[in-house]
DNA sequence: CAGATAGGTGATAACGATTATCGTTATGTC
DNA sequence: GACATAACGATAATCGTTATCACCTATCTG
């Protein structure tokens, strides 16, 4: 039903060519730097449709959403609160054990979201008085 | 520094009255339903003030901040997506297991947040065809 | 007590991410 | 080509949250 319009194309390429976690708005500038301009309103509906077809993934942050190739295994991510960089893991036992609090619960899972925040290598040693 | 004024206190009231999860608006009325009108900005206002004083915790769910009591151990949460019931868990062997992958990555981790998504136990029954 | 200082309050404007609206444009089918 | 069906893009609207700013309180000081 929906298209893979020619800027949906553009969008696609641009998040599969790289493991970065994009926000619209990112998006919309690297299409602009690219020469190929979009209209903001079309990155959000090309990223929704995009991933309701299963073609691209997406994290919500406390501000943002932001989207990620998917062609990757489930993984969850860490956030560093310095940076910004994320850095991403995935831990079967914790899928597990997820899996069984649910249940205890009676829950019925249809996804999780696991983020940690906390400070990069990088930033955790600039930070050292 | 900050001070734990009448509507701060009455917040904090509220709050520690149940177990509930409150996002901003649902205070402000409930102030009002007591009679105790409260202004939006002042709700902000001393949710923020009460958190930093370790008086309340709050989760970040997908578009709101919601409050809850802090004299609880620390826990996660599940959230129905059909009538956005909250049900909380607390998984010792989970928490570990987050803080060896933090380190594995080199990540001094400060908090994180853990949210599963699913149908309730009540909402799984009703939707059966 | 009078004045000074430090926050707090509330109405409302501003903000930032996202969604809705609507006229225009591209694509597909006969 | 003509018509139907989406997608596009500019822009208005929405919604949670934060910033402003003109009062209000306390609390302190002499
Ligand atoms: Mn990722
Ligand atoms: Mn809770
Ligand atoms: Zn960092
Ligand atoms: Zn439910």
């Amino acid at each position: 039903m929906a298209k893979l319009t020619t800027q949906r194309q553009a969008l696609l390429d641009i998040i599969n060519a790289s493991h970065r976690h994009w926000d619209a708005d990112e998006l919309a500038r690297a299409m602009s730097d690219a020469g190929q301009s979009i209209g903001i309103a079309t990155v959000y509906r090309g990223l929704a449709a995009l991933e309701s077809q299963g073609l691209i993934d997406s994290i919500q942050l406390a501000d943002k959403k932001r989207y990620e190739r998917a062609d990757k295994a489930h993984h969850d991510h860490m956030v560093c609160t310095e940076c910004g960089h994320i850095e991403e893991f995935s831990h079967q036992t914790i899928e597990q054990l997820q899996l069984a609090a649910a249940h205890e619960k009676g829950f019925t899972l249809t996804g999780h979201q696991l983020v940690m925040f906390g400070l990069c290598h990088q930033c955790a040693k600039g930070s050292e008085s």
